[in-house]
DNA sequence: GTATGATTGAAACGTTCGTTTGAATCTTCG
DNA sequence: CGAAGATTCAAACGAACGTTTCAATCATAC
């Protein structure tokens, strides 16, 4: 099961992977079909069940490929910074580096290749199917906490409720951003839907001084202002 | 085509537009199938396409009939608050209150649909279909322009492509965290994905914490620190 | 060379989808 | 009542989907 014993087995398998990440980053996973695979990867359509089994085990194969590698690397980099920083706690710009932008340079560093997947995780974060819920929350669970207790241990006077949120925010500015959603229309310089590379080694400085910033904002007042002002509330139809 | 004359006319046609609104919400567009809309609404199958056309134009007819209020009260806010500052600038936290506060204390306000229409909202953000994209970028494009403005003139200091971006990240954060969507199970205390009230109002001040903390982030560094270490660059496969 | 197992190919299966059809039913009004 | 139009209903259509089947082809080892 680990090595195969034929030549060009791994280049079929390969192909459809490539097409498969790229049909999914386009289309989705319900929009993308097997069909439309298989036909970009140049190979029949059983072959991709030959392979995979199934489109779901297909799409969790696109995923992991990439996202040990991605992962692991995360993992390594926030080792060496601890080991560097000697017992003390990281600064949160460090782990927000370490994750996010391990992220983005892994992506710019792969040409192509890396930026479609970039998008893939940035759209695949926001996908419906249960099941892909359950891929993604195994194969981050690990990174996640460690992830997490550094960042408690680097902001210690902020509530742990507070940093799990503001993480879960950040995670929301950043997929969206990789996923090259801009649904509003809101960027003028993606004309085409497309992300060039300078575009992306532009965009990681300003995600993470924005992310930094909320990171380290201000927390909210305790008193939530239940009713700001008088009006948006107990408010039927005009009569 | 404005006022109907038949009686439960209406009737038919709300209750088709809350299933395709809840369907839509958990499922997705493609996801969700007349089928089960119409089944949920307790109406016929051909009743969808009787009143709406197609598919297409029922959901573009499920977002319409609540972002034409949200959009609307959006615009009156601010301009009751400009009015109110009689030429002077506002405050980036009143706008930004103005737009996300709006949107997240109409869902409180509505109840149970309000929040079905706001996860949806966050959901739709994210959706690849080309149509959808077209029908929100037409809804929103006033408001947004109304409120960059606004964020223009409140932040003088912060170069207008940085503040585009920065709501580009805001909306992100903003739409993931309102759909609900917690893929990596981050958020310990969404344990049905459904959200309720309480949960709505402690979500704002968190949310608006951390969004005023990213747009008012220091600019970052304009040399964007090409390669941060040696690594991740000019690197190919291993030879 | 030939047997063996891995891979590919063309075709079909059953299901579900959005949509359409035409008759049946209900509502409205003279 | 009865004609007219609006609405509902059951049934079907064609297309697309994921998946399966089985024979054909290829690579490898005896």
């Amino acid at each position: 099961m680990d090595t195969k014993v034929t030549t060009d087995n791994r280049d079929t398998r390969e192909r459809i992977l490539d097409a498969a990440e790229a049909a999914f980053m386009t289309c989705g996973y319900d929009g993308a079909s097997m069909r439309q695979i298989t036909g970009d990867a140049s190979v029949n359509l059983a072959a991709g069940h030959y392979h995979f089994g199934s489109k779901e085990a297909l799409f969790h194969a696109v995923l992991n490929r990439r996202l040990q590698v991605l992962n692991h690397e995360r993992l390594r980099v926030l080792d060496e910074l601890e080991a560097k920083a000697d017992g003390a706690p990281l600064k949160a710009s460090q782990i927000l580096d370490a994750f996010f932008g391990t992220l983005l340079r892994m992506a710019v560093a792969h040409g192509e290749r890396g930026r479609t997947f970039l998008r893939l995780i940035g759209r695949t974060l926001t996908e419906p199917a249960e099941f892909i819920r359950t891929v993604l929350s195994k194969e981050f669970a690990h990174v996640l906490e460690r992830y997490k207790a550094a960042l408690f241990r680097a902001l210690p006077d902020v509530p742990k409720e507070e940093i799990v949120w503001r993480f879960h925010f950040m995670l929301g500015a950043t997929s969206y951003a990789i996923a090259g959603i801009d649904t509003l229309r809101l960027v003028t310089d993606w004309e085409t839907g497309e992300i060039n590379n300078d575009d992306l080694e532009r965009l990681l400085p300003r995600l993470m001084s924005f992310l930094l910033g909320g990171l380290r904002a201000p927390l909210p007042t305790t008193t939530p202002v239940p009713q700001p002002r008088g009006n948006g509330r107990n408010r039927r139809k005009k009569p």
